[in-house]
DNA sequence: CGATCGTTTGATATTGATCAACTCAAGTGG
DNA sequence: CCACTTGAGTTGATCAATATCAAACGATCG
C-alpha cells in the first residue's frame, strides 16, 4: 500500500496516461525527483517561515528534503513544537480555513505545495483520496497522542530517549558497527521546545546518556545509538 | 450544520422514511432520548473499563450521559489522560484495528455503540459520512495539539485555568449571579493525570485560585468561575 | 458510630529551570 | 593566513516549581 503522501500526490496530479508513480518505487529510487515533477516546488532557507498561525490554510505541503517544524507560540514567547516533518511527511493540512500553528524550515529545505481546493473538491467524489487524507489526519493524531504521554508523564531522560529512538526509526540512518547513527537536523533549542524542556537540560541529558554509554556523540548533530536496549528501557 | 456525532449516528441507522434527526433538534429537545433509540446502549459503572489498550477496535461510541476518560499507561503505572468525553462526544474511533488507548467510565455513564464495520463500509461510498468521520478525527487532532502546548509549556496555574475554562465552555453550565458554575464529573486524580500534575498540586492550585478569588469552590466537585478575565490571563 | 474514600494541608526533597561563564566551530575581513 | 566575531553547545552554581511523603480533614455509607 502506498503511503498517504504518495496517494495524495498521485491523486492531485495524475493524468490518465502519464501518471507518475510514487510510493512503491519511492523506496528503491529517489522519491524526490519523482515528486519534484508533480507540483510547485518551493525552497526555504533555515528558519524561514512557511506559514504562520492564523494564516489562510490554502495549501498542503509535502517535504522533499530537509526538515520542517510545526509550532505554537504562547504570548510571552514560550514555544511548543508539535512535530518535526522530514522527507515524505505531509503538513499544513487542516479542516479549518486557517492554520492553527505555524511551520518553519528547520534546515534549508524543499517542499511541494498542493492547492487545498484541488484536494478538497476531488476528495468529494474520490473515496480513495478521501481515505488517504483521513489516514493522514489519523496518523497525525496518533503521533500527537503519544507525544501527550511524553510531555505529561515522562522524565527528561525518558523524553530524550524516546526522541532519539523515534528519530532513528524515522530517519532510519546508517547501521554502523557500533550502533545506529542518526543525524539530527534540528538545534538543541528545537529539541527542547519539542520535548518541553530547556536547552540546558537537553544538553545535560545527552551528555549523561553518553556517560552511561547508551549513545555516542561524534559531533553535536550526530548521535550513535550504542545501547538501544538501554534507551528502550527508558521508554517503558 | 449538524455535529459530526449527529451525522454519524444518522448515517449509521437512517431508514429512508423514519430517519430520526439529531443535531439541530438536539439543542432544544433531549438528544439523549433521540440517540438512545438509534443503537445499542450500554451503561457502565464508575471506573468500569469500556475498552482496553490493544483491544480490538470494532466499535465507535457516543456518550449519552456521564463522562469517559481516554488514557494511556506507562509500564510503572504512570497515567496520561488524553481527553475527557462528555455527552455528545465520540470516542473509540480509529484507523488501526486495535485501540491505542483505553476508555473508562469517569462516572456512571451511558454510551451508544455503533459497529465499526457498518461505518467503514458505508463510508466507502458515502462522501458525507466519510467527511463526518474525518472531521471527527481532525477535531480530535486539534484538541490534542492544544493540549500539547499545555503539557509542554504551561505552568500548573495556567494548566488548571485552561482546564477550568475548557470545561466551562464544554459543559456550558449555569450562569450564576457570581459567575459560571461548572460541575466537574472527574476526581482530582483524573484532573492531575490529564494535566500532567500530581493530585496535590491540582488541589493546592485550586485553593490558590480561590484565595485570589478567581474561582469559588462551593464543594470539591463544583467550581464557580468568578473572574473569567483573570483565568483567561493565565491562559496567554 | 466507625470505616472508607477523596480531598486538603503541611514539611521536605528533587527535578529541571535559570543565570552565568566558558568552549568550540565556522565564518569574515584585514 | 590569522585575529576577531558570532552562534551554538556545554558545563557549573543556584533557585524555584512541583513532586513526594505524611498527616489531618470531611463527606458518604453501611
Amino acid at each position: 500500500m502506498p503511503s498517504p503522501a504518495a496517494a495524495i500526490a498521485q491523486k492531485a496530479y495524475a493524468h490518465p496516461m502519464t501518471a507518475p508513480r510514487w510510493g512503491d518505487e519511492a523506496e528503491s529510487r529517489s522519491p524526490i525527483d519523482v515528486v519534484a515533477r508533480l507540483g510547485i516546488v518551493a525552497s526555504y532557507a533555515r528558519n524561514a517561515e512557511i506559514f504562520g498561525e492564523d494564516q489562510a490554510a490554502d495549501h498542503l505541503y509535502i517535504v522533499l528534503s530537509g526538515a520542517v517544524r510545526i509550532c505554537k507560540l504562547l504570548g510571552d514567547g514560550r514555544r511548543q513544537i508539535e512535530t518535526f516533518c522530514l522527507a515524505g511527511d505531509v503538513f499544513g493540512w487542516e479542516m479549518e480555513p486557517r492554520h492553527r500553528f505555524s511551520a518553519e524550515a528547520v534546515s534549508e529545505c524543499k517542499v511541494v505545495r498542493i492547492k487545498r481546493t484541488i484536494l478538497f473538491s476531488r476528495a468529494a467524489d474520490d473515496a480513495e483520496l478521501a481515505h488517504a487524507l483521513w489516514a493522514l489526519t489519523a496518523s497525525e493524531l496518533g503521533r500527537a497522542q503519544s507525544h501527550l504521554l511524553v510531555l505529561g508523564r515522562k522524565t527528561a531522560q525518558e523524553r530524550v530517549a524516546t526522541f532519539l529512538l523515534d528519530m532513528a526509526a524515522r530517519a532510519g540512518s546508517g547501521q554502523g558497527t557500533s550502533g545506529i547513527e542518526v543525524t539530527l537536523p534540528m538545534s538543541r533549542q528545537d529539541i527542547a521546545d519539542f520535548l518541553g524542556l530547556t536547552i540546558e537540560t537537553v544538553s545535560r541529558t545527552l551528555t549523561h546518556l553518553e556517560e552511561i554509554s547508551a549513545i555516542a556523540l561524534p559531533s553535536s548533530r550526530r548521535v550513535v545509538l550504542r545501547d538501544g536496549a538501554a534507551l528502550r528501557r527508558l521508554n517503558s
